[in-house]
DNA sequence: AACCAGGACTCTG
DNA sequence: CAGAGTCCTGGT
């Protein structure tokens, strides 16, 4: 099946959107299994253009309407998402402007499953890509469900029912415990991790999100323990699809900063209700596209605090 | 080997 | 309320 659309694969895995840990390189396709009612479908997506995506995929036993398939990609890269349209927004402000130039073809990287990317964002916070990656990786095949395919292994990502009862810790009552959160490199996010898995196992459901609307999913967010503005934001974008969010961190202040506040010190929370005022909804889009623009034009270095 | 980066929490003033 | 210290660990 081919998906005639825009997309740059690469650049979209590899930008850092914490909803999910970026997919599987085999062969050179980028490869995950996503469950479509149930049914486990291992995707196999490459590209020869930036203009299609060239979709392979492998079933168990059970047979899956290909146009559910379809679907669900077009769903996780946000492939009906307007790029031409929102090109013109940003050609129409001189700072945005270079930014389309350097990440052309890159589009929202959607979960599937809203829990994942609830504690996939929970797990980036002071943290680094490459640990971040592994810890995700190792949780789904510490505690999600294993399916073997033709092409390899692969793993759901654990229900909030199976997280909330892991061990935190190596060490439980001088017991020893190999399977356990910390194991993951995740430190001592392990601890928001379970409290966070607890609540979405009984309290709310993690579809009760999206019912509702931006502030009040905010704020039903950062009540969380581990959960602050910013990895609220990446949730309420990556997870959801609201993509009014501005997500700000360090860098996308000093970013903002540079950009219209003349260098100017300004607290993170100012850059946020700055970009959501004057983005709307293509608040989530501009970060995007902001972020990995600073990053690829060397802005990023020039703005560390040492140069 | 000491030290820093990265968000959120917690404690202090 | 703002500011400072702490958490964990891969990278220098």
């Amino acid at each position: 099946m081919k998906i005639m659309r825009k997309v740059d694969l690469h650049l979209t895995q590899e930008s850092g959107q914490t909803s999910q840990a970026p997919w599987r390189l085999i062969n050179n396709k980028y490869s995950n299994m996503i469950l479509i009612d149930e049914i486990p479908v291992l995707l196999k997506l490459s590209q020869n253009s930036l203009d299609s995506i060239d979709v392979e995929y492998e079933l168990l036993d059970e047979n899956v309407n290909e146009k559910r398939i379809y679907d669900e990609i077009a769903k996780i890269y946000d492939l009906d998402f307007n790029l031409n349209k929102f090109y013109k927004f940003l050609s129409n402000d001189e700072k945005l402007k270079p930014s389309i130039d350097f990440c052309s073809s890159l589009r929202l990287f959607l979960a599937k499953d809203p829990f994942q990317s609830i504690i996939s964002s929970i797990s980036s916070a002071n943290n680094s890509i490459i640990r971040w990656t592994k810890s995700m990786h190792k949780v789904s095949s510490t505690w999600g469900k294993k399916y073997e395919f033709p092409s390899g292994t692969f793993y759901s990502f654990p229900s909030p029912k199976t997280l909330s009862n892991v061990y935190e810790d190596e060490e439980v009552n001088n017991h020893k415990y190999v399977n356990n959160l910390k194991a993951c490199g995740l430190g001592y996010r392990a601890n928001y991790i379970k409290k966070a898995s607890k609540i979405f196992a009984s309290e709310i459901n993690p579809s009760d999100i999206k019912d509702m609307k931006y502030d009040e999913a905010f704020e039903t967010l950062i009540k969380i323990n581990g959960i602050g503005p910013k990895v609220a934001d990446c949730i309420l974008l990556y997870g959801y699809g609201f993509t009014e969010a501005f997500p700000s961190d360090v860098w996308i202040k000093r970013i903002i900063s540079y950009l219209y506040f003349d260098r100017k010190d300004i607290k993170v929370d100012k850059v946020r209700t700055f970009g959501m005022e004057r983005f709307k909804d293509y608040a989530g889009y501009t970060q995007l596209y902001l972020f990995h623009y600073a990053r690829k034009s060397g802005l990023m270095s020039k703005l560390k605090p040492k140069n």
